[in-house]
This record gives structure tokens, C-alpha cells and sequence, in this order.
RNA sequence: UACCCCGUGGUGUAAUGGUAACACUACUGAUUUUGGUUCAGUCAUUCAAGGUUCGAGUCCUUGCGGGGUAGCCA
């Protein structure tokens, strides 16, 4: 069962509206649609609404569809087209069927036309700030247009000259006529086209007049016949337009429901915020490993079973709530522990000599791949009398509850032996620069006769035979919880965590030379760590995507503090 | 000071008028040749006040708190 939270009996008040709307005879089926704007990369927030739209139609035996709503010519790229295809791929989604709102301008032209010739849509003159200032406030009603009593010839006529090209960007546009004094804003004679001399992505130059998001969303869902059209809280107060919209063209009515976002502890997810990381340097680009985005969080090694169970785990409601961002890293743990092969490493090594090692000598010792997991299988791992282990590893004076190695104790080396220090090396500045210890004989994993019993175990590696590999220790880019809530005269850059990124020089056991770029493994004690795309023949270059859970480092901290 | 939406442990999500449940965190303890994993335990009278009812987290009223809305953005 790897995704058993994705199959809860409890229902979500989504999955409760659809099952209401399927038994009254409502809808036949459950087709919904994931609708982006192809004006950047997706992020994961968007990864909730990917999971719930795909995820729905899938447990319903239903469809859902991957349409790029691009009105805005002004702000698309196919570049972004491409990107969120791959993401929401990468994902582990399919959309039935790939469409682009640009495919509906022509039918939605037509639609205009009707609602013209029905008394339901007029040609207004006037310009964006006029038009704010008869659309009233949100205490006070607005004022009709001047141009709001137009016959239905004329308007027709000013709509064609419109698209023809004969007027000034935003000298006029297409209203609809519903109500200047309604309480809902969206319900002031909503504007349905404006004109706008933009090249789009798909259509080129073919259009100077452009729908807005509110006379094409509902549209497209209805020409596509979703039934269940799914979006954030902050179209709530569309909705009454949405349907409007539907009504006075009498086309097939899908419902739109409205859910909260995804809001992460320690995250900024708006566009502005990521675009400004990007563009000021303060991360290597939208793929960087310590970015929100799809990408980000592929590239730092998360997989995207951990990202879909977290979507399935943190639900969906209408409540303005954050996740705190321990249950996203919590998720990854949670996968990789079943699934990554274990590793030793050591990222800052201190030497450790076997004073009684035979000179020369090798031993291969076998070592478990996954203690969880038999079929993992093993592997070998050479060992000699010269070892790096972890310089956090030893003390030479240590609190009483240090398990590890100190000078005169004794520790196991994992898929090892049992070692007592005896000696210290230190340099001039008093610096341990090498341990000395003795190695019992009788005491190796898997074939103990030592009857000696230590408390602590460690990892390490076989200095001649490691590998020097480049490891990048990603760390939360903020670490407040909520990075936009700024003194005054700073930013949310003020916020950012200086050691968000650490690079180290670190030594990995022969069994990790071969392993590819993606591969992920557990570094045996530290964390869950994947290889990069930045590695070479030379040298490869490892990501932490998480670190362990550290009961240690909490106890220390705690000792510190008090 | 208009309209809409939302208030359940530290954080989220359930309970659909009938014993407040589950997950994560935190804290105990056990197990462990990873201070990992695993296992066990502890932590809430549901924003407030009225009302309806045999019975209210759920329905009604009022108050309080939070969010959204005045783009020719989506």
C-alpha cells in the first residue's frame, strides 16, 4: 500500500457535492479539467489541484482534461506550455484531452455576438479609468455607462469594427449589461472583451480584441462538458457570473466549486516573490532544489508519490489553513525509507586508524541494503585499518548521554567491527586530526562471538577505497513561518536563510560509483540524498533532500539551552 | 464600514441531529548493530452568547475573529 491515505473512506465536501449531484441525476459522470495559465512554472500549490482534478475523475471512472487558459496574450509562453506538460507528467498524470481556451475565440466570438443581439452585452467608450470610476466601490453602487442604452444594431456594429481593428487599444470594450448596483463587483456589467494589440502564442496576430477570464473560463468548461469545475476560494464571487454567463447562452451548465489553496509554512508561493529569487540570484533558477516549484522539487529528489500522499494527506476544505512545512518533508522521509537503498558516507571526515589492523589487509564485509526491507537484498563493502568517519562522530570529552565514540570507549562500526580508542592525534591548534583505536576481532556484524555489548553504532568509510564526491546540503530557504510578514523597510528577502545552501566535500563507499544521475539513496544516519544532474564523469554531485530525523541534535540542543 | 466565504487539539482533516475520530507535531516509554525505522502511551467538552430539540460541533439568531472582492490579470 503505498498511497493507502489516497483511499480514506471520510469524503472531502468536493467528493461530497459530486456524490449529491451524481445521485439527484444532476451530472452523468465526473469530468473535470486542470485549467493554468501558461504564464509560469507550476509550483506546489498547483500540485493540489493537479491531484484533486486528475484524482477525482480517476476515482469516478471520469475524465480530466489539461487546458492552458491563455486570454492574457500579454503574459503566455509556449515555453511555460511545455514546462507545465512535463511537470504535470512528472507528476504521475494524463490528461484525456489537451485544449487551449485560444481554440474557443472563435465560438466565443459568436457567443458575444448572440448575447449583443439579445440586449445582453453593449460596446462601452469608455476608457479603464472611467470605468472604475462608474463601477462604484465596494460600499457605494456604480453608475450606469452612458453608452449602456446602445441599440443592439449598434453595438453590433461598433463589436465588428472592434475586432476589425478600427479602434485604439482600450478605447472601448464589450460589456455585459447585468447590474451597476449589484453588492458582487463581477456583477457591474463585467467586461467580456477588451482590445489589446498583443502577438499571442498560438494565434498570433489573428486577434486584436481578447475575452477575459471570466467570459471564457465557464465556456470552456462547457464546451469541453466538465461538469465539475474545480478552483480556488478567490473565485467564489465569480461564480454568480460564471453561471450568468451559462444561463443567458443556455449551453450546458458544469458546477464550479471552490477550495482553499495549498499554503506551506516557510513558503512564498506567489508569482512575484519566486520571480524576484530568480531573477536577483538568490537561488540558480526555477529548477533550483530549494525552489517551491515542480521542478525545484524534482531536482532536490523528492519523488512524486511523496508529493502526491501529501496532497491526499493534507485535504481539502474551505478553510484558509497552513500546512506546516515539516509534513511535506515528513512525506519524502516516508517514501524514501521504504524505497532507498542504504549508503554509507561521510561528509566531514576525521581518520581513524586501526593500530592492530594487519598491515595491508582488505576485508569485504556484507552490509543490508534496507533493514526494512529483505528484498533490498546486500552488498559488500570493503574495510581496512585506515576509516573516515564523522567528525560529530567523536568527542574526546563527552556528555554522559553521547552514544558515540569517545577516548577511552568503544563504539560499533556499522557492517563493522567494535572499536576502543585509546589515542588521540591532535595538530597545533590542539585539533583531532586522528583517531587511534583497537579493533576486536570477535565482534564482527553478522558473526559476533564477542558477547560485548556497545551503545552506540557509527558509520564510515574505507579511506583508500571512497570516492570524493561534491554533496550540496540544502536547508530551508526561510526559516520563519511565514516569510512575508516583514518589519518596516524590509522584504521577505530579509527573511532568507544564509545557509540554505552548503557545499561540502564528501567520501561515499565504492557501491555508489556507479549510481546514475536520479538515483536516491539514504546516507546511513544523515539523510535521503539523490544524485544530481550536475555530476561528471569525475566527480558526482549529490543533493540532500532531507535529512533524518535527529533525536540526537534535539537532546544536544536542549542540553545547550538549559 | 457593502457583499460573499470560513471558525473543531500545537497543525491539518473527519464526525451529514445521537459516544468528538484520524494523521502529523510535541512529550513519555519499549524495541533497534542507523539516536533512523517500528510499537505503545499522553495532550480538545468544537470562537462566544442565546435559541430550537429528548439530544447540537452540526440547525436558527446575534456577536467576535479570519479570508476574499473595487484589472480592460487569471
Amino acid at each position: 500500500m503505498t498511497e493507502s491515505s489516497e483511499q480514506r473512506e471520510s469524503k472531502n465536501f468536493v467528493e461530497q457535492a459530486i456524490d449529491e449531484d451524481l445521485k439527484s441525476g444532476r451530472f452523468s459522470g465526473v469530468f473535470t479539467r486542470f485549467p493554468p495559465e501558461p504564464n509560469g512554472y507550476l509550483h506546489i500549490g498547483h500540485a493540489k489541484s493537479i491531484c484533486l482534478n486528475f484524482g477525482l475523475a480517476r476515482t469516478h471512472d471520469g475524465t480530466c482534461n489539461l487546458r492552458f487558459d491563455d486570454t492574457n496574450p500579454t503574459k503566455e509562453e509556449t515555453e511555460y506550455v511545455e514546462s507545465i506538460m512535463e511537470d504535470i507528467r512528472w507528476l504521475g498524470f494524463e490528461w484525456d484531452s489537451l485544449h487551449f481556451a485560444s481554440d474557443y475565440f472563435d465560438q466565443l466570438y459568436q457567443w458575444a455576438e448572440k448575447l449583443i443581439e439579445e440586449g445582453h452585452a453593449y460596446v462601452c467608450d469608455l476608457n479603464a479609468d472611467e470605468t472604475r470610476q462608474y463601477r462604484g466601490t465596494l460600499t457605494a453602487p456604480g453608475r450606469d455607462s452612458p453608452y449602456r442604452d446602445r441599440s443592439p444594431e449598434e453595438n453590433l456594429d461598433l463589436f465588428r469594427r472592434m475586432r476589425d481593428g478600427e479602434f485604439e487599444d482600450g478605447t472601448r470594450a464589450l460589456r455585459a449589461k447585468i447590474d451597476m448596483a449589484s453588492p458582487n463587483m463581477n456583477l457591474r456589467d463585467p467586461v467580456m472583451y477588451r482590445i489589446l494589440r498583443a502577438t499571442h502564442h498560438r494565434t498570433g496576430d489573428k486577434w486584436c480584441i481578447y475575452p477575459t477570464y471570466d467570459w471564457t473560463h465557464g465556456q470552456s468548461d462547457s464546451i469541453e462538458g466538465i461538469t465539475f469545475s474545480i478552483c480556488t476560494l478567490e473565485f467564489e464571487n465569480h461564480r454568480p457570473l460564471y453561471d450568468w454567463y451559462c444561463e443567458k447562452l443556455d449551453i450546458h451548465h458544469p458546477r464550479q466549486i471552490e477550495f482553499a489553496k495549498l499554503k506551506l509554512s516557510t513558503l512564498l508561493m506567489g508569482k512575484r516573490y519566486m520571480i524576484r529569487l530568480v531573477k536577483e540570484g538568490f537561488v540558480t533558477g526555477w529548477d533550483d532544489p530549494r525552489m517551491f516549484t515542480i521542478r525545484g522539487y524534482r531536482r532536490r529528489g523528492y519523488t512524486p508519490e511523496s508529493i502526491r500522499s501529501f496532497c491526499a494527506d493534507v485535504g481539502v476544505a474551505k478553510f484558509n489553513s497552513t500546512i506546516e512545512i515539516v509534513r511535506l518533508e515528513n512525506s519524502i522521509r516516508e517514501h524514501l525509507n521504504r524505497i532507498a537503498p542504504r549508503r554509507m558516507a561521510v561528509l566531514d571526515p576525521v581518520k581513524l586508524t586501526i593500530t592492530n589492523w594487519p598491515e595491508g589487509r582488505v576485508e569485504l564485509n556484507e552490509a543490508i541494503n534496507n533493514p526494512g526491507d529483505a528484498d533490498a537484498g546486500k552488498r559488500e563493502i570493503p574495510f581496512s585499518g585506515q576509516l573516515f568517519i564523522e567528525r560529530d562522530d567523536f568527542r574526546e570529552e563527552a556528555p554522559r548521554k553521547f552514544f558515540r565514540l569517545k577516548k577511552d570507549g568503544a563504539v560499533r562500526l556499522r557492517a563493522g567491527y567494535i572499536v576502543d580508542c585509546h589515542d588521540v592525534i591532535k595538530d597545533d591548534e590542539g585539533n583531532v586530526i586522528e583517531i587511534l583505536c583497537t579493533y576486536d576481532p570477535d565482534s564482527k556484524s553478522g558473526s559476533d562471538t564477542s558477547g560485548r555489548k556497545v551503545k552506540g553504532t557509527i558509520h564510515w568509510v574505507s579511506a583508500e577505497h571512497a570516492t570524493e564526491v561534491e554533496v550540496r546540503l540544502y536547508d530551508r530557504l526561510f526559516m520563519v513561518d511565514d516569510p512575508s510578514v516583514v518589519e518596516e523597510g524590509q522584504t521577505f528577502v530579509d527573511h532568507l536563510n544564509p545557509d540554505s545552501l552548503q557545499v561540502v566535500t564528501g567520501y561515499v563507499e565504492p557501491a555508489l560509483a556507479k549510481a546514475e544521475v536520479g538515483e536516491r539513496v539514504q546516507f546511513e544516519r544523515l539523510g535521503y540524498y539523490i544524485v544530481d544532474e550536475d555530476s561528471t564523469a569525475e566527480k558526482q554531485v549529490f543533493n540532500r533532500i532531507v535529512p533524518l530525523r535527529d533525536t540526537w541534535g534535539k537532546i544536544e540542543a536542549k542540553g545547550k539551552k538549559s
